[in-house]
DNA sequence: CTCCTTCGACCGACCGGTCGGTCGGCAGCC
DNA sequence: GGCTGCCGACCGACCGGTCGGTCGAAGGAG
């Protein structure tokens, strides 16, 4: 059971959130911490009241979002009947949150080397440890098909797959003509078809 | 034939390699003209006879980058006897290109929106055109293979290979077992699979 | 019910420092 | 003597962060 959170503690993701969206836009170093407290509603002392300093919040930001993918990963694995069936969910998961957490996802991804190289460390080992749930799941399918030759390593090959579905947030726009879950789909279909023993019926 | 590089041309193109040492490993905004100006042993009024603001720079690194790569695209798909040849060709030059310059082509893809407005959408327009020429070539190989079921759209997939390609330049790190040119190969080897009409034997 | 204390939330004004960019001048080569 | 390459010194703007202080709600004492 998670606690009430507190009144202070819907100041701090308000401030969160309104720094997703003007880092996304603007860039972590070119946002001034001015900017998040006008965004916020707030003077920029009051911010200092509620966090350390500016690198705090990316810190907040990334920690966040690593704490939700492993979550939303492990779960995925758990519910999955076979590896193959486990790694179609993740992709399709991944491509669904990357949709719609784009201002999000860019962050993480092109603010990662403004993080404090004294947490840097830890959260490296994070988001290993959820790449390793991916790698995994390609080791287990493998195994449990000696025929199938996956051409490459299975690290290179969820690097692939995982850089195909994180660039989503560099070109997909909402409104287009696919719910973000068809999206995913099709995309694992694709990524997936070198290893799936079972290729759709219409493969000539 | 391209003229003889006069001294000042040579001066520019020192400054722009060590600008992009710098901004990739900092960041854009992150580094500051007199860093760059030590860098190349040069004091800061004297960037500023070369180049016109520290604008300058980036757009000069993300077009020449843009025009390298619209000349090998075109290159490359000239020299390819199928669609699916250029196509593959296409996947393990940008792979190589890319493990090679990986600070160049992280500046562009993580500094992208630091460009002008004004010149964005003239470069913007350089950038489609790169795209273009590979959903052309997924086209064609369509068109010729009238029996296949690419499962999705020829820009989604594009989008798709292009993302696990660029993605390299985050977790490439060279010293590996393999080369730029055999990772290429691999990865093509699996983004390709599900259109391939003639996929390796030992698949089952 | 009232008074008084305490405390979290909040802010105006300010500081040290840095940044992009400029100015005026010097040296040396054609 | 002019042109190119080069630089020390400087400027206005701005940034992250702090300081000292206000305000109102909560809560216990009488």
């Amino acid at each position: 059971m998670t606690a009430a959170p507190s009144r202070a503690d819907e100041q701090r993701s308000r401030v969160l959130r309104v720094s997703v969206e003007i880092f996304s836009r603007r860039g972590y170093r070119a946002t001034s911490m001015n900017e998040i407290a006008a965004g916020v509603g707030l003077s920029k002392p009051t911010l200092y009241h509620y966090f350390r300093n500016k690198e705090e919040l990316l810190v907040r930001i990334y920690s966040d979002v690593l704490d939700e993918s492993l979550r939303m990963a492990r779960e995925t694995v758990a519910a999955a009947p076979t590896p193959l069936a486990a790694l179609r969910e993740l992709l399709v998961s991944r491509v669904v949150y990357t949709c719609e957490n784009r201002e999000l996802l860019k962050v993480c991804f092109e603010e990662e080397d403004e993080l404090p190289p004294d947490l840097a460390e830890e959260l490296l080992r994070r988001r290993r440890a959820f790449e390793r749930i991916v790698v995994d799941q390609v080791r287990a399918h493998l195994a449990a098909h000696p025929g199938l030759e996956l051409g490459t390593s299975p690290t290179v090959f969820v690097n692939l797959c995982l850089g195909a579905v994180n660039w989503t947030y560099k070109w997909y726009r909402p409104g287009g003509p696919r719910t973000p879950a068809e999206l995913g789909r099709e995309m694992a279909g694709a990524l997936l078809a070198s290893i799936d023993p079972a290729p759709p019926p219409a493969n000539r």
